[in-house]
DNA sequence: CAATGAGTGAGACTAAGTGTCATGCGGCAT
DNA sequence: ATGCCGCATGACACTTAGTCTCACTCATTG
């Protein structure tokens, strides 16, 4: 059952709440719980892991997502299923936050959430990679793209974490449309929706562009 | 001195080749370097950190060298200074290929090197962010530039262990040369500066269209 | 010569993580 | 109902990383 798991990091966090994760120990959790520390660590493999319940799930999740992706989705299907992972911390409200000031804390925690975030990463470059052309450019270009939209990720998720943000859904798009601008390929939207031949009225391009524009300037405003 | 050090460390590596890395006890390693399981500790924090043990003093070097960079150095001094990490590296030979042996094999080392690599990203990040202005945008930028010097050192070296590359030296300027083709300052702008206030002429406009198009027109003929 | 202090070794101790075995409980076919 | 089977759990032993304390040695210094 899943209910075990949830009674176990409920536990978990309620402990390390109180006493500091260092000061409680693994039987602490277990007693707590009211399961034995064989059950323990058979639902969650170690003592760090019982900090991030889920996020084999998201990884799972967010690889589906890039795998149903349509063919020609590139970057947008990497900055979409970016959202995946922030919106369902966001959801998780108090606890996320919680956690936070747990991996804020404590050195072994914070490490391990670098690791799941290279763990996306990884994820993404290998998606981008195989759209793109097997140059070493093309590849060193979705190194960079995919280590630009977790970066991206990363600084909203912080944000919000620290209260800083109100709206993470306005930021991350903001975020992930300054990922774009930086490395959209021709085939992408934004600029590339604005080449036209020679020869297309000014008169078009002048409104096309006003649109654009307007959008731009409606978002900085916002902000 | 660093002589035991140095020993502990050859003994360890020693021993992981032969055994694996799993399958050898710090008590095994102090043994064959000769000191007592104390020394062992006393030297390097944990067995992780025998695998790495200069990190800590390259990052103190590059630290070094971003505070005394010159003051209009900008992201210049952030690409200048990994060189110093991949140089360190490539320098090591051998021992660095034994070590990306055991990075790929064992995952718990593969986490280990991927917080030292996290630790100069952030150096990174704080170096940039400190020359940009405050603003949200700028500190973005900042992340995501600062990952993607990591990226591209990441990339290079890790074609250097892998011998797929021989002249590492050209591989990681050509690569930095890539970073700063795409997040060199105030030129890039494209479609921000195509922001313009309500009321500007539609000629106006259509000039700064058709010269931001036809860059993009010569982009898409080189590519 | 005596005192200090740094580096080392010995050994006890805690706690994480692994593996094994027995037990109990619910479903299922005969 | 009975016996069987699969599965989750609990109990327990064991290894090993990492911490801490104490004692010893040896070189320096007053």
């Amino acid at each position: 059952m899943a209910a075990a798991r949830d009674e176990i990091s409920d536990a978990a966090f309620r402990l390390f709440g109180i006493q500091g994760y260092a000061a409680t120990s693994v039987d602490d959790i277990a007693s707590e719980a009211g399961v034995s520390r064989s059950t323990f660590f058979r639902s969650f493999g170690s003592k760090e892991a019982v900090i991030f319940p889920d996020h084999d799930e998201i990884l799972g999740r967010v690889e589906e997502r890039l795998r149903s992706s349509p063919a020609d989705a590139g970057l947008a299907a990497v900055t979409d299923a970016v959202k995946i992972v922030l919106f369902h911390y966001v959801a998780e409200g108090e606890r996320a936050r919680e956690r936070y000031g747990l991996t804020s804390t404590v050195p072994a925690l914070r490490e391990r959430e670098l690791v799941s975030g290279a763990r996306y990463q990884r994820l993404f470059r290998r998606y981008l990679s195989h759209w793109a052309d097997a140059s070493p450019e093309a590849e060193l270009r979705a190194e960079m793209t995919a280590a630009a939209v977790v970066a991206a990720h990363n600084r909203v998720l912080r944000r919000w974490l620290r209260r800083e943000c109100t709206d993470p859904q306005r930021e991350i798009e903001q975020a992930l449309a300054a990922v774009h601008r930086t490395f959209a390929d021709e085939s992408d939207a934004s600029i590339g929706m604005l080449v036209v031949p020679a020869g297309v009225p000014a008169s078009a391009v002048e409104k096309a562009v006003k649109r654009a524009l307007e959008g731009i300037a409606v978002r900085n405003l916002d902000q």
